[in-house]
DNA sequence: CGCCTATTTGATCTGATTCAAACAATGTGG
DNA sequence: CCACATTGTTTGAATCAGATCAAATAGGCG
């Protein structure tokens, strides 16, 4: 599926000034949560990083690889996947520009999943060698890193109860709360609105139901009066009514400041 | 429930030495996985942890908390859940001695699930400012710890395509392998068989399934002649047919060693 | 226009839940 | 040491949320 090229870039505000590094990137990520030294931020700034560009529905890391180097999701989106001998397919992450979505293979040297792009994106590909020494310098910097994919496995313990302890509707109304809020937190939507290149069946694979009874349970939550979701894009009508809905707390996304440590 | 007071003892090999300390525990733990210098194993030995007993079904973190100290849990059987607003249950891990359930609280203020013991545990609190200032000096080790973190979160992808996209038979299986898998990496069973203090609505929470249904699934499980299970014992009397069963690659538990770093 | 992919609808089926009750095991206090 | 309470397991019956199968419709693109 094609959701008409460069998705992401027309919701006004985008990610990335387009002059930005990906380490002028990273840095404006970590700085979100944590305040950084110059020091820090200059090591940050030596980062070399390698600009990739992939094409919609393209395995960038497959389950067996043995990645060399940490891929940072410049644009687009992607989604990290298993399948099961049958063929199904499950969805276990998201992910959107500022996302390190294989950073976990930096110290599990064998991926256990796949990882690939849902919409034309651009990465910037950090050799682990270069990440390596950056912690190496400035330990702290690791820190950062490491609480990133706590998050990570934050999000999957949510996710996991949705999948196991609650019903379709609240499940299909969660995700677009967690993805509405952590879209905002780049600077991907400022309203409640955002640009979703997610097919049904990927909404589907994500929150182990069918694609059928997606389409159904889209079709409540919109004569619920709580979105509008229409060729790739969500509109949240009513955002209490949504997170009401979905049983939505965002704690679990600790999008308060971390401790300084 | 009372399992038999020390169910966990009562393996024949049991994890801990009485004489051992935490801090060897964890030396132990870690050279399974990495070679540690005399350095770093020194650093180790002089973290100081303040033992703990808890009873059974005791809650060790609650949602919300704030811990000021790392979990290890010497001795017993811990898990790690949430609750839905209707009462329901989610258990996200089991833990077994040697783990560090609460790690995540270091980079993480706020905990976002409850942890709780299954049966009468032995802990050993560590406290965080420990924990940093050993990080601080051995940044290496932290990049160790960070593994174990980054494991726990494979285990819960695994999870999630298991409640996701598996069915009950093969959902119970695969948790049987795993734990096994996990208990013998620890020395808490040689030939496949376990002290496994679960009832049935644990395992029905952990793999979001109703107590009835897993008692029905067991029953087919054990007339498979693949287990038996009674009286917090699992013996596994086909263990090449339990992994067929439960579609089990061990592979996303990365017990093969790190990469040196 | 025609192809391909996504969405939608209808009909049917089923794995799993729920409710309710009996049964078994373990622990407790008198 | 037994009676009772508590907790866990098992069974049966009814029901349902969600899956599956199949086919029609709608959008976007070359």
């Amino acid at each position: 599926m094609e959701h008409g090229g460069g998705a992401l870039s027309c919701t006004g505000t985008s990610l990335m000034n387009k002059s930005e590094t990906p380490a002028e990137l990273l840095v404006r990520k970590l700085e979100r949560t944590a305040e950084l030294s110059g020091r820090q931020r200059d090591a940050l700034g030596q980062l070399e990083a390698v600009r990739v560009s992939v094409d919609a529905h393209t395995d960038i890391v497959r389950e067996g690889d043995r990645p060399t180097s940490v891929t940072l999701l410049l644009e687009g989106f992607c989604c990290r996947y298993k399948l099961v001998t049958d063929g199904k397919r499950q969805i276990t992450s998201f992910h959107i520009p500022g996302d390190l979505p294989d950073l976990p293979a930096l110290f599990l040297s064998v991926a256990d999943h796949n990882l690939c792009s849902l919409v034309p994106s651009q990465l910037a590909m950090i050799a682990h060698a270069a990440m390596l020494s950056l912690f190496h310098e400035q330990p702290r910097l690791a820190h950062l890193f490491w609480r990133d994919t706590l998050i990570d496995a934050a999000v999957f313990r949510e996710w996991m109860v949705g999948i196991g302890r609650r019903a379709a509707f609240t499940r299909v109304a969660h995700l677009f709360c967690e993805l509405v809020v952590r879209m905002q937190a780049v600077g991907l939507s400022s309203d409640y609105s955002v640009e979703l290149p997610l097919t049904q069946t990927d909404i589907a694979d994500a929150l182990g139901l069918s694609t059928v009874h997606v389409n159904r349970t889209l079709q409540e939550i919109r004569s619920a009066g709580l979105i509008k979701l229409s060729r790739g894009r969500l509109v949240v009508l009513n955002w209490e009514g949504l997170c009401d809905a979905g049983e939505f707390e965002q704690s679990y996304l600790h999008r308060q400041r971390a401790k300084a440590v």
